[in-house]
DNA sequence: TCCTAACGGAACCGATCAGTACCGTTTGGA
DNA sequence: TCCAAACGGTACTGATCGGTTCCGTTAGGA
């Protein structure tokens, strides 16, 4: 746990906000489990609403990082986005997506947490189309399989949901070079 | 607007929770949009938990029947329940799957209403692979794409998810089919 | 006609919500 | 050494949460 009472904050907020959603952990709650005074917090951070979008902008940068890492470790190719996913739907916290989440849980799309958490898939999709060679459709399509498997994972509790993706897109993949190769 | 309570409840309760999330809807906002009293609420529901519950089986029903007779209607192929999808995106009221939401928002997979949320997916994984012959696995990768489609859909906010989804079932398909006409 | 079941309205319960104000303490740098 | 910034604790606000209780009215069938 970090010293100062910001960090603290934003650790304990994302992880309960993760594990119960956003609506359901109160401040109170927050403040117990950090340890954190009411006083300090509103010293940070204006509203409950602000320290989300925080929390949010926080998780985007670590969440790519990570993805950036793992696809890397794993061999760098796009198909590796998948590999990654399966062992991210293993943890035994796996709660889906928080950016999903935060867009389902926050109905206004106009909301700050809303944008927020729409700009996390815009800057993944970003990033699956640089390991794309900036096949931009292929990206989407790629970030639409995530999606769906991280979905899927919630409800079947398994990480088969991402090798299953990773196989359609495959087909996916073997369709565009067979239209490459094919007839031109 | 029904004449009997229980179903003016129900409808207006299917209606609030779509629109603003189960957690965001009081039991206080749906007794004065429904006109029903406090009372007779508690008379026809244990708990609003209860609520929830019967709101979801109803709109299961409902949900399946009108994709059965939207997927007959545009030709009763698989690759229909995309289109009918595409249908739904277009709605001004659209805010992604019920279900998805259902299970983001009720964190608790061992919760009432996170169940009835899965067996949904169940049941239209079920009458896909109806639709695909019993082929089963092809079946989840359907419903895959179509949580994925839907999932970018709300974030979009356009009906091009689903014509990208199909567009991958359709190479999916034609895999399958190569490998069946090919080598064997 | 009369009885009953379904109903709507309102007062009320304890708990919790986000947010404010004021307090005394700790801590690190000048 | 002293000062100021950061901090944790507590009490409080008004609003809302889900849920209970009682009371008067309405409607339909015997």
């Amino acid at each position: 746990m970090p010293t100062n009472a910001r960090e603290r904050l934003l650790t304990t907020a994302d992880d309960l906000f993760y594990a119960e959603g956003i609506r359901a952990v109160g401040v109170e709650r927050i403040l117990s489990v950090s340890g954190v005074g009411r006083a300090s917090f509103y010293r940070h951070f204006p509203s409950k609403d602000d320290l989300v979008v925080a929390v949010l902008r926080r998780r985007d940068e670590a969440w790519r990082a990570w993805l950036t890492e793992r696809v890397d470790a794993l061999g760098g190719q796009p198909l590796n986005v998948f590999d990654a996913l399966a062992e991210r739907f293993a943890r035994a916290d796996f709660r889906g997506c928080a950016f999903i989440n935060t867009m389902v849980e926050t109905a206004d799309p106009a909301s700050a947490a809303h944008r927020a958490a729409a700009e996390h898939k815009e800057r993944v999709t970003d990033y699956v189309a640089d390991l794309l060679d900036d096949r931009a459709e292929l990206a989407g399509s790629f970030v639409l399989l995530m999606d769906g498997a991280i979905v899927t994972a919630v409800r079947e509790r398994s990480t088969a949901p991402a090798h299953h993706a990773r196989a359609v897109a495959e087909a996916l993949l073997s369709t565009f070079q067979d239209a490459k190769s094919g007839l031109s």
